[in-house]
DNA sequence: AGGGAATTTTGACACAGATCAAGCTATGGC
DNA sequence: GCCATAGCTTGATCTGTGTCAAAATTCCCT
């Protein structure tokens, strides 16, 4: 479960606020489970939790991007899930994992054992019912996806995807517009989120760019030159207009 | 949120059991549940909630197949989870809707209020586990339906979807093996759950049944004649062998 | 029962995106 | 710094599914 909320708790040693605990939390509560909370780092590429594993740990991301994915029997791969520095990953209640958690650049996670976290969680009602909350979060973001997964062009795909990571940058202000941002995923990685295959990205990106909406200063910084035609029909390129 | 679950609460009205409540809940708090609900009937086609809509209240599927489906502005729809009966339609915490409901085929729900519904799970701590348990299993589904959106063939759509319903069918029991099963929507609703066209579903099915892996009794009613053959590649229909 | 609308089937064709195949370009390790 | 490798781009071609169109079937309403 990938968590996006807007409350916090921010332990000493974490240079980000985690999300997945309810605000209204006591201070002694925060102390029991930064008492049983470690750090653990992945290179990029290395697998988090393995589909089926029992589940040790919760964790916040502290650094980095993982990924959730499927993977079928002939190697066909969809990723579900995107989680971010602050994101969540656990599922209350639940003792094994359905789906495959890997580290799609270099992260940093900030893990809880299960166990402990999980009594915290049943005696702590505010963080229950913040942790439902976020479970619906998750479903609406996946239904979401389901949308851009069975109707959308690979054009759209690329744009919402892009929309995503412009909102998401913008956590904690709303100064993003035309910033630099970082692409957190190969042209492979993307294509398996957005259901694509590695060419068809690598081309819309460049037709993007050919058109001016997309600006990139290498493979992986870009900035947004123009939101309005994010979303625009792909084709007419028409650099000349009628010749007569 | 769609849900799926083995407890039970059999109020005597309806003619199914209610999955949306923890087994272990006393039968006081059950009395206080079935005080406030009533029943609703749409007919097919009819809109139930509408994406925005303040929800208010949350519902059993009694009879019936409705679906929950996204729209875009240009018409371009995707069904995001299909509620059979028994299923719950609710959001724990939440009082808006995120998507549209609308009755599949003709449809009756046992609805109680949100307002007392709330209430209750706020101080029913089995049945707030309950509703987190269901929700997660929403999202696993959410999360394979996304797999079968990004990856799959048309043909494994189709194949993903009648297992399901076979699934779904053994509900109480699992004697369903080749029994006579129902489409429970129409050539089009089947395409905007697997983000097909109706023509391709149509086709795909017309295929199946010419290879004898489907049989048919009317537009709506078939039976699985062979689930080995359920997921193979389409084409080699070779049904004569080498002429010579 | 009959007529009209909705649904489904079927065909011909188009095209977005996949696939296959080079070549190119960064990047990290020595 | 240089090489090896992973990542990316680009081109040519293929194909599964969409699109458009029309006919056939079923359903439902009077």
């Amino acid at each position: 479960m990938a968590i996006l909320l807007d409350s916090h708790l921010q332990c000493s040693e974490c240079p980000i606020r985690h999300r997945a605990v309810c605000a209204k939390c006591s201070t002694d509560e925060l102390g029991e489970l930064t008492e049983i909370k470690t750090y653990r780092s992945f290179r990029a590429g290395e697998p988090i939790m393995w589909r089926g594993d029992p589940l040790e740990y919760v964790a916040s991301v502290v650094g980095g991007v993982a990924s959730l994915s499927k993977t079928m029997e002939d190697g066909r791969t969809q990723m579900v899930g995107l989680l971010l520095p602050s994101d969540f990953i656990g599922r209350p209640g639940r003792s094994e994992i359905e789906f495959d958690v890997t580290a799609a650049t270099d992260v940093t996670l900030c893990c809880f054992r299960h166990r402990p976290f999980e009594k915290m969680v049943g005696t702590t009602p505010h963080l229950s019912q913040r942790l439902m909350e976020l479970a619906l979060d998750e479903l609406d973001a996946a239904r979401e996806w389901m949308l851009l997964l069975g109707r959308k062009t690979a054009r759209e795909k690329i744009a919402s995807f892009i929309e995503m990571l412009v909102i998401r940058s913008n956590v904690d202000g709303d100064a993003a517009r035309s910033q630099m941002l970082e692409l957190p995923l190969t042209r492979e990685q993307i294509a398996n989120f957005l259901g694509l295959t590695l060419e068809t990205v690598s081309r819309q990106l460049n037709a993007m760019k050919k058109e001016q909406i997309l600006e990139f200063k290498d493979r992986r910084r870009f900035k947004v030159l123009d939101f309005g035609r994010l979303h625009d029909e792909t084709g007419d390129d028409s650099d000349g207009g009628v010749i007569y």
